[in-house]
DNA sequence: AAATGGATACAGAACGTTCTGTACAAGAAT
DNA sequence: ATTCTTGTACAGAACGTTCTGTATCCATTT
């Protein structure tokens, strides 16, 4: 089974387009026929089954936000609140259509959650050590979650601030990211 | 078409039942006639198309967690932090049962989003007033999308926090809230 | 008061469509 | 000529919707 096949790297592209453009539910083998302009038989023979292309789809849309973590985590150099900053700039990087990718994968994946171990795995990796959960630790988690936060809120429509606003809204996130990873003054609450 | 008919209830009862326990995708008509002991027949009686059951279920939740938020709101009285505080702890309140159905009913009403609209306007009017950009404001919201990104990445099965971290880290939250809405000290970033 | 007509509330079966998975034949490539 | 790839057709299942039938209740009429 040819990895590289051209007619699979069109399946899949074309896949990544239904889903960000029409949703989860518009991802069916003959939508994708007429999309990526190769056959069901095709289709079949490189993805037997709508599992295999959905694990694919979650694969290289995993490896792609790897990547830009990895590259905005390269940017933050050894800044101490480097990681922290980058997983914000990387979580609030406004593209809707790649936001619209991954709630409409999130929704087509929503019966194997085991599909997503791999983009878990990734996020825990970048979660700070809260296990003592002192406040520093909880503010860098908080800082992520409200990263978090704003992606999910802006992609069901709940959130739209005006483009200054919204920039503001990060740099204080990553001013917070900073603080949160200053070094240990002690004085935290409790 | 009665709104308070018995069998109506039972249907948006069993409705909800399977959303959360099951998924958006089992909502079908049969499982929701062996599950509600209402016949098929009786079901589309009541709710023509599926549609207007999923509009029915909406503002169902959509009054209960309205309503859930106002207790909270009068909970907190005069505190000028209040209405910030029940936001946090209404939702990050830890009821893993309403969190599926929650996330269900969005992946069912992913291709009729007008439906959440009522949710939308619940939602915009406990936003802080960030016009301004000013940094307490922006704190406000910041500690807003954290208890958003915490129930959504608590959904998804990415985050996973022992109990007493989880706990502090709400009241880390709540302690943030109120530094934002503090007397305004002007010592504020840039 | 009894009868009647119609609206309301529900039951049960069936239809047409859509989707996934599979089978099989034909063409291209090495 | 054998292997890889694609095209076509179909089976089986599931889903939303529609259709017809039936029982119950209330208002009106006689």
């Amino acid at each position: 089974m040819a990895r590289t096949s051209k007619a699979r790297q069109q399946v899949l592209d074309a896949a990544a387009r239904i889903v960000r453009e029409r949703g989860a539910a518009a991802l069916t083998f003959e939508e994708l026929a007429t999309e990526s302009g190769v056959t069901r038989g095709g289709i079949t023979y490189h993805f037997p089954t709508k599992d295999e292309l959905l694990r694919a789809l979650v694969d290289r849309d995993h490896g792609r936000w790897s990547e830009t973590l990895a590259r905005h985590c390269a940017a933050a150099g050894a800044d101490p609140a480097g990681p922290l900053i980058a997983y914000v700039r990387t979580a609030s990087t406004h593209d809707p259509e790649h936001r619209r990718f991954v709630s409409g994968m999130l929704s087509a994946v929503a019966h194997q959650p085991e599909l997503l171990d791999g983009c878990r795995a990734l996020y825990r990796a970048q979660l700070p050590d809260v296990a003592g959960s002192e406040a520093r630790a909880l503010d860098a988690l908080a800082v992520m979650l409200a990263a978090d936060g704003l992606f999910w809120m802006e992609q069901l429509g709940f959130l739209e601030l005006p483009a200054e606003v919204r920039e503001r809204l990060v740099a204080r996130l990553e001013s917070l990211a900073r603080a949160a990873a200053a070094p240990p003054s002690e004085d935290s609450t409790d």
